[in-house]
This record gives structure tokens, C-alpha cells and sequence, in this order.
DNA sequence: CGGGTGCTTGACTAGCATCAAATGTAGTGG
DNA sequence: CCACTACATTTGATGCTAGTCAAGCACCCG
């Protein structure tokens, strides 16, 4: 909504905050194998990162010790942003990860958009509200398969990478119930199944999935 | 994670967003009474607004119908802020309410820290994220209760004003679950309720209503 | 007084969590 | 090549919780 506004008709406010953060030539991308942790909750917050390749987990760790993913980030997307000196979260790579680091403490090279980045992980986590409030399991699954289809919008089939009790901790359901979410998308006939993790997702009746959602 | 760094070592970027937007002597706070609509779903977002008194949801419909309020807003909040141009959300008073409006295509007078507020209201995104993935509605409504309480820390007694269909729309429990757990919650003796419509909640046992949330 | 609204309570049922076991796949060592 | 382990997924059986439908209550207003 500001995008148009504030480009070109953009007026310096002395002392005010810019929104914006540098990415200086040195800075390298990063190479993650499975599971690694890139930050953790209560480090200080000195980077904001970008996804190359691969997949990473965004999740909090509750009173109760139960993990709550809150976003999965793919290639291209932001994470890392975050309102206080202190992460408040965990992120770790999926799969075989690239990221890309930007320091928040150095001198501009390239501008990078931070109230952009802010606002569509603001969206992504809204969209996820009603993802998680619907009342079925397999509503829930049928809406998680359809973000991950719509993110390989190129590839009739893709790699969901992630395991079941990591959809079961994004969905708020536990392991068994996505499972049997899954063979019933199976069973009608909306997915097909491959992969030694059953981890490979065809889209087979992307019109029965979205009916679904309804 | 960025205000010591922006504030002071402010670098202008020529061409490039500011993150800000402006306030004019001549904006007047609005005035609404309960369930006056502040803005709707497909507009053009022409402002964003901070709450002066009273309280605002903010709310989707989904394709079933069913309502999902994403959040409320009390006093000091702002709300309206979004990432393309038109409204993807509806925004309602709860009840009296002032609300004060700021266009976000005028010069700037008084800046607004943008960033800052997409961080904050994602931060919330998030935190409701925890509260409706619990499992139980009891914990779902203690976390609710708490976060009510938050939002009062002077107060003993407060007015939730949100009716019992706005707090189920926002958990994404059902009328019924959101009274049961709110008797559960008074024989357990953690709350009192009064008022016409039990919406003034004395919290009588604040320890044993965050040990509920664990 | 009658109707409307919002909250509460009751009875019943569907669906998910839980505990438990089976299946399948990959890797290791005999 | 086959036995054995390790790991993730799937399937099965059971109980409990929250949704559903229905009724009752309290309050307000015409």
C-alpha cells in the first residue's frame, strides 16, 4: 500500500529511521546441511537472511516444551526480521540449504526493503491463521498441500522436503493425524504419493483440493 | 532489531521508500459507535489508524462464510496497515471507539515509524499463532484472558467488551466451548464475572490462570 | 407483556489425540 | 545375499473433547 507512495515521492526525515539495511559485497551465502540451526531463541539479532535454495523451519518452543512451526521459508523468501535486539524464535534448514545473510549494522550498498519483507511475512503469518482455524484435519491438510503446490507452480509434481511431524507442528495436529490426512487425499484421489518418505506430492484434481478448502 | 541502528545512523538511499508516512495538522480522530465499519474488504488503503479509546477487530471472511478475526486492537494500536493497495481485511468498532486516522499520501509532518508497526503487529500474528494452536479450549481461553489482563495491568476489573461470538471467532472455537470454558474458568475460581453480559472480568487467581497456559 | 438478543446449559455425536503395533526403506555386518 | 537395526510413515483400537442441535435463562426495549 506504501510501495507507490513512497517511491519517488520520497522525503528525508532527519534522525528518522530509514527502514533499510545494507548488503555489502563481502557478504557470502551460507551452505546448511539438514537440520542445521542457522539462529537460535535469545541470540542477539545481527542478520536478516534470504533462502537460496533449499527450505528452512521457523518454530518456537512453547512452556509446555511442544514446537510450534510458525512459517516455512523457500527459495527467494525472507526471515530473520524481527522487532527486538533478541530472537524470539529458531530457525533451522529443512534440506541441503543455501541462505543468504545481511548484516543489520553496516553501511548501504545495495538497499533492501524492510518494511516490504515485514509486511509479507505479516501476511504469510495472517494466511496461516485461517489455514490453522480450520475445523478439519483434512481441510488443514488440503490447504497446507495447496501452498506448497502453489510455491512450484511450474512442477506438476515437488518435494515437499519436510518430514510429517513438521507439518504436524505447523498445522497444530500431531503425526498420526496428518498421516491419515494424507492417505484420505490419496483415496480420493487428489494426490499421488512418492519418494522412500512418501515426501513426493502429484497433484492429481487440483479442483477437488481447493473444493476442499471451502 | 533495527531501531538503535536506524535512529542515528540514518543514511539516505535517493530513490528508495523511507518506511514512513506523514501526519498533518488537519487529520481529526473519528468517531464510531459498536459495530460501525471502519473500512472493508476490497477498498483502496488510503490510511492506516492508531485507536485513541475503545477497541477494533479486524476480520476476514473466508469462502465458506465463516468469519476469522485476526486480531483485536485496543488503545495505542494501529491497524490498516497493509502490503498492496487494496484492503484484504474488514476492521469494525467493537464499541465506542476513537480512532485516528492517518493518510499515507501526504507530506510528512510528524513521522511514523511504518517498519516498527508491521514488526509489532507481526509479532502479535505470531503470539496468536501459540494461543489458538493449544490444544484445549480451556488453554486457549486462558491465553486470551491473560492476554486481556495484559492489556489492563492497572486494573483488577476489566471490560473485555468483545462479545462471546467475537472471542470464539477469534480462537476459532464455537459459542458454546468459548461459555463452558468460561464457567470452568469461574468454579475453578480464576475469574469473576459481572456486568450485563458477563463481560467484566475480575481476575481473581492470576497464577493458577497462567499455570492453566502451560 | 411479548419479542429480541446474548449467554448458558444439556444431550448427543463426530473427529482428533493417544497408545500401540505394523509396514516399508535404507544401511550395516555376517 | 540375507539377517538385523534404525528411522519414518502408516494403520488400528479406544477414550475424550469440542461441535452440533436444542432448550432455558436473564436482560432490555418497544
Amino acid at each position: 500500500m506504501f510501495q507507490d507512495y513512497a517511491i519517488g515521492k520520497y522525503t528525508t526525515v532527519p534522525g528518522h529511521r530509514n527502514g533499510s539495511v545494507s548488503a555489502t559485497a563481502k557478504d557470502q551465502s551460507i551452505k546448511l546441511s539438514a537440520d542445521e540451526t542457522i539462529y537460535s531463541e535469545g541470540e542477539y539479532a545481527l542478520a536478516i537472511y534470504q533462502v537460496e535454495t533449499g527450505a528452512v523451519r521457523i518454530y518456537r518452543l512453547t512452556a509446555n516444551g511442544h514446537r510450534h512451526i510458525l512459517s516455512f521459508c523457500g527459495k527467494g523468501e525472507w526471515f530473520g526480521l524481527e522487532n527486538g535486539k533478541v530472537r524470539t524464535d529458531f530457525a533451522e534448514a529443512i534440506c541441503e540449504t543455501r541462505v543468504r545473510p545481511f548484516p543489520t549494522n553496516q553501511v548501504a550498498v545495495v538497499p533492501i526493503d524492510l518494511l516490504h519483507i515485514a509486511l509479507t511475512n505479516l501476511a504469510k503469518a495472517q494466511c496461516k491463521q485461517l489455514i490453522i482455524s480450520e475445523q478439519s484435519a483434512l481441510k488443514r491438510l488440503a490447504a497446507f498441500v495447496q501452498e506448497m503446490a502453489d510455491s512450484h507452480p511450474e512442477d506438476s509434481e515437488f518435494d515437499m522436503m519436510m518430514s510429517r511431524s513438521d507439518i504436524a507442528d505447523y498445522l497444530g495436529l500431531t503425526v498420526e493425524t496428518v498421516a491419515r490426512s494424507f492417505t484420505k487425499l490419496r483415496e480420493k484421489r487428489i494426490i499421488r504419493l512418492a519418494g522412500k518418505s512418501q515426501r513426493i506430492v502429484r497433484l492429481l484434481d487440483r479442483d477437488a483440493l481447493v473444493a476442499l478448502t471451502t
